[in-house]
DNA sequence: AGTAATAAAGACCTAATTATCCTTTATTAG
DNA sequence: CTAATAAAGGATAATTAGGTCTTTATTACT
């Protein structure tokens, strides 16, 4: 469904995101350690995410990555079409180049109803919404050790 | 969504049911001709779907790979588990190793609707479904040139 | 029997994704 | 103004997905 890179993205936001009341920046190291994700990887999804506006960061000590609370909420289309682009989500399910409404595939008016509930929910849930729901507890972001 | 080797392996199949009262069976090269496949790659799919019983084989002159028209339909579920496997479909969407109803992820329930919807309709759907909308020209497998 | 046609099988290559490392630059505290 | 801290950026390595090539096995037709 989505990158592995676009999976961390949408991660670290919500960690970020359940955290943003807090004035602090939070470390690059600390994301990783919280959704379980490779450090150096994480980094370079941090700076796309950075230049993309979707997350703010600081250098210098006490610097860090952390959310603009004053911004709009950050919807989960934004994430994957920054990491992963939009045919990930709006290509042919069968890899077709010219695939369209005159021109169909055919699964394409099955996966249609499918492919647009996706997209909508991807546009109607936002980063802040989940960790809302992470920080009430309802859901987790890594695995954990009983 | 799919991987290549499964979209390839979908049309590749369509096209085959598409022509299977034909009694002849279809080469390789006319195949990765009708789907705008890489021939050599095609090929390694054929023979994953022929080990998994998914469509039969003749070597020697005349042969080529045919589908059994008295087996029971193809469903679009089998050939995806043949090449992708159970995870691309049941997988946690976030890539949570432990993903479950008790431990969910962040976006679990609300990915639950679109992934059964999916896993549905690819339990429901068949291969010659498909193949016979083809045939009535109600869709196509590579892009026609007007 | 011999030859051509075809799929099967395996080794191999290429490109993209994922991941790591190291250097540079900016910021801040003292 | 210096040392510490942290992100930015570049180079590179490892892994996986995508794709090719060569050889072998099988069959049909002279």
């Amino acid at each position: 469904m989505f990158s592995k890179a676009c999976k961390y993205a949408i991660r670290a936001l919500i960690y970020l995101a359940s955290r943003s009341e807090e004035p602090e920046k939070t470390g690059l190291r600390e994301i990783a350690a919280e959704i379980d994700s490779p450090e150096a990887f994480t980094a370079k999804i941090m700076q796309i995410l950075s230049k993309q506006n979707l997350v703010n960061s600081a250098k210098g000590p006490h610097g860090g990555f952390f959310i603009d609370t004053h911004a709009p909420e950050i919807k989960l289309i934004d994430v994957v079409k920054a990491i992963d682009g939009t045919q990930s989500i709006y290509g042919c399910g069968l890899g077709l180049k010219s695939c369209s409404e005159t021109e169909p595939c055919p699964i394409h008016h099955e996966f249609s109803a499918i492919r647009n509930g996706l997209a909508n929910l991807l546009k109607e849930q936002t980063i802040q919404q989940l960790a809302r729901e992470l920080k009430a507890g309802k859901s987790v972001l890594k695995h954990h050790l009983n």
